[in-house]
DNA sequence: GTATCATTCAAACGGCCGTTTGAAACGAGC
DNA sequence: GCTCGTTTCAAACGGCCGTTTGAATGATAC
């Protein structure tokens, strides 16, 4: 009874997944040691492996408890866009908002760890590991063509291949800004302002749509010429 | 004499900074152990703790290898097109040429190693190890701020943050650009078609200058809306 | 109480890590 | 030839890694 003061252990598994979160944004998945994480959490060593199994298994269940929801909910945005359309094609900054502000709104939710979340998959995207790579290949096999063929209609002009890429370039925006402060102290050596994580979707967004609807490079810009301004 | 049929070593050091390279880049800086260096480099072991020290030496130099010289042809290339200016403000388009036109034309060379090179350095971007950060943030310190002061310079309507912050998007873009076809594929499942290099530049650049110069998101850009919110 | 199940715990396992060592091999100058 | 400084080599070092074990503890139902 009075033994343990401070011994309560609410839900070993939570508390486990929610150290490792942290510690894999930290310090990377292999810098990452099992003895960091259980001490974190305040757990024994074992526990991982009891519960979990192992460390890779440890590792999809930190990005299944949140990504699987991200993404249902990216998709739901869609369809919640596509059902207000009548079947014509959604505006650009429709989709975008479908897919990167569901994103920004979770990165804004510093409480319940949704920011670091989203830190961690931003760091992902880029990481290496065969069965981490193989495991998020999964996890959005249903939500990518979805956005795909909504960006074909939505912009017909411009080629399928243009397209990809430049949603590739949007999500490198994206993890860059949210991953964000760390590599930005290299750009500005104080401290941009605020965290206040609405402001950054008021930045990024702006940003995304000027970068999906940019002309075409069909032949060189360079030349001295006033690069057309463009009304969308 | 011919005892030695493939023996020849030519330069110990190189062939540890060619491997490491690579095998950062595929692995991350952790998970890369000393032996698999010197096994690809088929050197000894002891080598790289001979000729740098130490792992974390090692790291280092592979990017100084490269880094410095890129950031000092980052530096020319501004400062050629500061001296064709005369004085005036030069044009958003120059300043993203010099930039990251620079760093694609090095995503480019696959002959010499520069394409790997900056892979690992838009993965080292979110890289979260201290040193390395503190690292990257000396080799910069040179180069960012002359960056910075173009760029109010050119676009002297944008708030400074707001610019800084765009600088920071464009850096992720390129990242996962040259980063690549690994994120890529999450988005296409097929190959995309070529490799060729100068193909990114022609599709990067566009976005970055369509994103740079974006109309502020003061105002809603959609003619639906005024998104009455604001706070600052 | 006793039996049953899930959970926690301290301790140990083999294995690989980055680094060090001392001797062997090499190469240039004489 | 020999010397001397540099480079390579096989072998070992202590230490930490992820995982496993078997016993202790807790909670639940009878």
């Amino acid at each position: 009874m009075s033994l343990t003061e401070a011994k309560q252990h609410p839900d070993t598994r939570e508390r486990i997944l929610d150290a490792a979160e942290a510690l894999f944004v930290e310090h990377g998945f292999e810098a990452t040691t099992m003895r960091m994480i259980t001490g974190r959490a305040g757990v024994n060593l074992a526990a991982i492996n009891y519960h979990f199994g192992s460390k890779e298994a440890l590792i999809q269940d930190v990005f299944r408890r949140r990504l699987t929801w991200l993404n249902e909910e990216r998709l739901r945005a869609l369809e919640r866009f596509e059902k207000e359309a009548r079947g014509a094609p959604l505006k650009p900054h429709q989709i975008v908002e479908a897919f990167f502000g569901v994103s920004l709104r979770m990165a804004a939710d510093t409480e319940h760890g949704g920011h670091t979340f989203m830190r961690l998959l931003g760091r992902t995207y880029t990481e290496p590991s065969a069965f981490v790579r193989q495991f998020l290949a999964d996890e959005y096999a249903a939500v990518v063509p979805r956005f795909k063929q909504a960006l074909f209609r939505s912009l017909p002009d411009v080629p399928p291949e243009e397209i990809l890429w430049r949603f590739h370039f949007m999500l490198g925006a994206m993890s860059y800004a949210i991953a964000g402060t760390d590599a930005l102290q290299l750009v500005a050596e104080h401290e941009l302002d605020e965290k206040d994580p609405e402001a950054l979707s008021r930045r990024l967004m702006p940003f995304l749509l000027g970068g999906l609807r940019a002309p075409l490079a069909g032949q060189a810009v360079k030349t001295k010429e006033k690069s057309p301004r463009k009304a969308a």
